[in-house]
DNA sequence: TGCGGCACTTAGTACACGGTGA
DNA sequence: TCACCGTGTACTAAGTGCCGCA
């Protein structure tokens, strides 16, 4: 934790230190933004058909592009399976084409497909991401699925599995039985403890029990669920060890129901869908002092479902002698599956993967608008610092909360509804309790220290020196206010984002965040490459400047259970390197001692192989360090939401271009998937 | 202007799975 | 072959932001 606080401590002088290399940075691309700037502000979509022109050329020239036949093939085939796009997505980096040709004509053969269109298919259809957009908001033209896969229903415990009350046994019903099962799951995590989540679950489950068992059961305490608890973990415990047989079939069956339901058809395109199986009943566990965690997830009918899919097509089937709650054609959204649930009453959905044309799309779309942002944030800034002189309260109050959403990467902050949900803030919605203005500390004027719970409640702690009239403002806005007022008075996200929509089409509290996490990955990759490094090193490199943005935007995690224990194992086996090193040179000055001495062919050859030695172990040992430092600077730092979130992909993908990386050190296969249009659109040359 | 509903993105955690080394 | 461990994935909670209505 200490660490975690000094690595938040010190975000502002990596932001700082940002913010003076931003300018720099700019300076040195100045040429190209030049070039961009012509394009008029907001003419991204002609930038778009710019690029969409040129890569049509390119395709033409390139004869033949192979990921896209895979995508083809396996979206006009609903009998093509997933390892169809497996297959081609690892053709792209095999550059034989003769070799793809077969194999694409061989599949195409298998499929029964249409062979004569796909090489006009192949040559001039545009990339997915590049498919014409439709207008006034529609998001689709033909959408088919087969619906959810619903939980499987209650399998009741076996008779010898038995519940206590006040130490004597007793049958429950299956509807409060299966309630308790879901508490006897729980019971080695912390969850079970805590007094509001018992105090929930004991409440709904009264309310699933019969009148008989109501009145028998009316102390929590007393119930004891510890041998339920043990079935389950026996069950567990016989799944790991169940035979490679059976491990098989069940892989196979789970791999059926993907092919079933984990597809649809979207547009021409068989898509995955990312999460087709609707949420199983359980206890709701809600993150941080959740007012609501324990109480009972209810099983999810078929009555409680709205299917969205158009209307010619195959509408998806409900479980035999049920019915949907609505079968609605609405293709101006992108849902397939909708339901209430029942814990805050907020509609859940299911959507496709981020590997779809919708979802990349998007997420191209929004590094876009925060591109456009780096053009105006000099203006934007200059204005914010304007407003914090302002005559009227509301537009000081905008100007610094502006200026922390800038400098902090806070969030927006919206208002959220007491007591239902736990307390957590962001910046609009800051507190005066939340902030403590010291004059001067550690030889610094103007520092203001946060501490408040963020997202998921996480703390954000942060000592921040600030400029003097924010620092004027903050005594301004705090003065005679209670600890639980609010902070910006006369400000909200919906005031905030108005006015950054007046500044920027597109413009919004979230964009900065994006726009400084992508901006400060390009300048420390920019600043801290070292061409000359091995691959190790330049991967340490980059996970620090991808670590430098998760430090930024806060993303922290729990230290993995098994991080002490990884950590000592890794050190023993650099120790047990380091001592094969020494014998490795010890050995190295006894060859050359002997090759001094005899000055033979022989004894030569022999200093050659143990040189050799000694700069493999050298190797080895070097990149054990580099994995040593790599996860201790690790700990705590989750680096995953921001690569998959906040940084532009394209700036990885250019950066693993320009210095031989290949890309799957950097994105694994599900996030290449992800980020498919930006592998196909960046160039080495790419700056964000 | 405020509010609630809705759609969608962002987030951390648990756990299954598969690679690796003894 | 087996145990261990790290990685990838599934899951679902918790945010943001827009829209329509009063």
């Amino acid at each position: 934790m200490d660490q975690i606080i000094v690595a938040i401590r010190s975000r502002h002088v990596l932001l700082h230190f940002g913010s003076e290399h931003r300018d720099s940075s700019d300076k040195k691309h100045r040429d190209k933004d030049k070039e961009r700037l012509k394009l008029k502000d907001g003419s991204s979509d002609k930038q778009k058909d710019k690029h969409k022109e040129k890569k049509k050329e390119e395709r033409v020239g390139r004869v033949l592009c192979f990921s896209h036949i895979g995508t083809i093939l396996s979206e006009l085939s609903p009998l093509a399976d997933s390892s169809s796009f497996d297959l081609f997505g690892d053709m792209v980096q095999i550059n034989n084409v003769l070799v793809l040709a077969l194999c694409g004509a061989i599949l195409v053969a298998c499929v029964g497909m249409l062979v004569y269109i796909l090489p006009s298919l192949c040559f001039f259809m545009p990339f997915r991401w590049e498919e014409e957009r439709y207008t006034d908001g529609v998001k689709w033209k033909f959408l088919e699925h087969k619906g959810p896969v619903f939980a499987p229903p209650y399998d009741p415990l076996p008779s010898n599995v038995k519940f206590y009350y006040d130490g004597k046994h007793m049958k429950l019903s299956s509807t409060a039985e299966e309630v308790a099962t879901f508490f006897a799951k729980m019971l080695d995590h912390e969850y079970t403890t805590k007094e509001v989540f018992r105090k929930n679950f004991y409440k709904d489950w009264r309310k699933e029990m019969t009148s008989e068992e109501k009145s028998k059961i009316t102390d929590l305490n007393k119930c004891d669920f510890s041998e339920m608890s043990e079935y389950f973990k026996a069950q567990s415990e016989a799944r790991k060890a169940m035979t490679k047989e059976d491990k098989q079939k069940i892989k196979e069956e789970n791999e059926r129901i993907l092919q079933e339901y984990g597809f649809c058809i979207m547009d021409n395109h068989k898509e995955r869908i990312a999460n087709f199986r609707i949420e199983p009943p359980g206890l709701f566990r809600g993150r941080g002092d959740h007012p609501k965690m324990g109480m009972l997830k209810r099983r999810i009918r078929s009555e409680d479902i709205i299917v969205n899919c158009s209307k010619d097509s195959k509408h998806p089937k409900p479980p035999p002698g049920t019915k949907w709650k609505e079968v609605r054609h609405d293709n101006k959204v992108t849902w397939l599956v909708s339901w209430t649930e029942n814990i805050q009453g907020s509609i859940k959905y299911i959507m496709l993967n981020p590997s779809s044309r919708i979802k990349g799309e998007k997420d191209w779309q929004k590094y876009e608008t925060a591109r456009r942002l780096k053009k105006c944030v000099e203006r934007i800034r200059a204005q914010y610092r304007d407003d914090w002189k302002s005559k009227e309260m509301r537009i000081r109050q905008r100007a610094v909360a502006l200026y922390f959403i800038d400098k902090l990467a806070l969030r927006a902050g919206n208002e959220k509804e007491e007591g239902e949900t736990a307390d957590t803030v962001g910046c609009c919605s800051l507190r005066v309790e939340h902030l403590t203005l010291h004059q001067e500390m550690g030889g610094q004027e103007y520092v203001v220290e946060f501490d408040f719970l963020g997202k998921d409640s996480i703390r954000y702690y942060n000592k921040v020196p600030v400029e003097k009239r924010v620092f004027k403002n903050l005594q301004l806005f705090m003065e005679d206010k209670e600890p639980e007022d609010d902070l910006f008075d006369r400000l909200n996200t919906s005031i905030l984002n108005k006015h950054l929509q007046e500044l920027m089409d597109g413009l919004t509290a979230k964009v900065f965040r994006t726009y400084n996490a992508s901006i400060t990955l390009q300048q420390q990759l920019n600043e801290i490459t070292n061409s000359e490094d091995n691959v190790p090193a330049k991967i340490l490199s980059y996970n620090r400047a991808n670590r430098a943005v998760a430090i930024l935007c806060n993303h922290q995690r729990a230290p993995p259970k098994t991080f002490e224990k990884s950590m000592q194992n890794l050190q023993t086996k650099i120790d047990a390197k380091k001592e094969q090193l020494a014998d490795a040179k010890r050995e190295l000055k006894s060859a050359k001692a002997d090759a001094k001495v005899r000055r033979d062919e022989k004894s030569k050859k022999a200093v050659e192989s143990k040189k050799k030695a000694v700069q493999r172990i050298e190797e080895q040992l070097m990149k054990l360090e580099v994995q040593a430092t790599d996860r201790e600077e690790n700990k705590q730092i989750a680096l995953g939401t921001s690569k998959l979130n906040y940084l532009d992909p394209r700036i990885s993908i250019a950066w693993c271009k320009k210095f031989g990386i290949q890309i799957e050190k950097i994105y694994n296969k599900t996030q290449r998937e992800k980020f498919a249009w930006a592998i196909d659109m960046a160039g080495k040359d790419f700056q964000f």
